[in-house]
DNA sequence: ACAGATATTATGTCTATACATAATAAAACG
DNA sequence: CGTTTTATTATGTATAGACATAATATCTGT
């Protein structure tokens, strides 16, 4: 049987994938070969070829040479998160952004800290914490620790005017990053920067990101109050 | 000037992402057109096209017909989460997974989930509370609702034996989903839910499933104190 | 019956060529 | 001078053929 008429890669993808999701071909069971669906739809193996991986990229499809291609037994659900930049988040929804600097230093970072960003017992890097503001009112407090020993600029700047996210942005290389959420109980410390009370309720997301081995920074962002991180897939 | 050499795709993609991440190819830059990069590169077009589109696929590149391709001026940081199926993820742990049903019953769902589930004023669809187990221990409370108008057969199932997400991942096929992340404090059900006092910050992970331009289940899970998500990208 | 050598097979990838398509630049026109 | 038409260009995609590679199946000798 041909198909014949559509015949991209990307109609052949969503073809595919409607059988996969309309269980055409269950979980666990061994497709046709790309010879044979090339057949199927009257095109040629490096079509059908682009089309199988781009779905297996997804997720969706185990594939192994000589074994042939298998429907994921669970498709283990990814989705994509597109980490917000606090700047673009407030002034989209109209807000004027502002951020205050509330201290800078360099420290020896606590342990949990110091083995996350793989660093030597006695390494003092940079610490800073700041708030950042939508229209005035308390958005998110950061802790942030800027390994100052990969970075050596980082420690000429103030960091008054551009954020240090930002700055690190444009300035430092980075390769991936490990991200944890949570949900915490404000402490003092906390329900001061973020004007709300002790024990308050607040989401948090702590990030190491790196560039190749190097640890570059760690980031603690904690949200005030009724924040909600939205995303799909 | 011929690299020669190292000449798959993949191995083009990290030279292509060496140079942007290293600024040699600086945001907002054009970078050379693909006849001139398989030029540098000794090898076909093709080659590098698929490179190319793989590392503008990772949000790296914006590439436009006959203007070239460019380096994205801020790259959206995106980062793949692997959803976490509840079961797994406590056998992970090497603990004893268990569930038990709270309730179940058809009713029509407050107006945030019936807008979100896209359905009409007076449906009334599946409604479930369960809780899942750690060892005995309270893990993550559940409140679902699938929309049995469109998987009637959701109707048939008790849901005690085999856990609602796990029944719906093998019999419904779904497209995608909107997600939302938050922190609250916990209320007198879900404190005495999870074994834990009232006011406690709870991590609370929404989401609603899709398939085409049906949702299918709106799930709102509540995690014991102390839970933290994990993800990298 | 078993270990090791050999053949087979499905996917992985590259190449050269061709044509399609979208975006832009240049030319023609009123 | 602004607007429409035409040409140009870089990317998008398809194709057939070839060879590479990993995983499996089969054969072989002891």
């Amino acid at each position: 049987m041909t198909v014949g008429q559509a015949t991209s890669w990307q109609d052949i993808q969503n073809e595919i994938l409607k059988r996969i999701m309309g269980r055409e071909w269950a979980p666990g069971e061994l497709i046709p070969t790309e010879v044979e669906l090339a057949e199927e739809f009257g095109c040629a193996r490096a079509t059908i070829n682009r089309a199988l991986q781009s779905v297996a990229e997804q997720g969706w499809l185990d594939r192994k040479r000589k074994a042939g291609t298998r429907v994921k037994e669970q498709p283990e659900r990814k989705a994509t998160l597109k980490i917000p930049i606090i700047r673009r988040e407030i002034e989209k929804q109209g807000k004027k952004y502002a951020h205050t600097l509330l201290s800078s230093a360099q420290k020896v970072p606590p342990a949990k800290v110091r083995t996350a960003m793989n660093l030597d017992e006695d390494a003092a890097i940079l610490f800073l914490r700041a708030i950042h503001l939508s229209n005035g009112k308390p958005y998110v407090h950061e802790r942030r620790w800027i390994n100052s020993l990969f970075l050596p600029d980082a420690l000429d700047e103030t960091f008054a005017d551009e954020n240090a996210n930002e700055w690190l942005l444009r300035n430092a290389p980075f390769t991936g990053g490990d991200f944890v959420f949570s949900a915490i109980s404000a402490d003092a410390t906390l329900a001061k920067a973020l004007e709300t009370e002790i024990g308050a309720a607040l989401f948090q997301f702590r990030r190491n990101t790196w560039n190749e081995d190097n640890s570059i920074t760690y980031a603690e962002l904690t949200y005030a109050p009724g924040y909600e991180m939205q995303f799909n897939g």
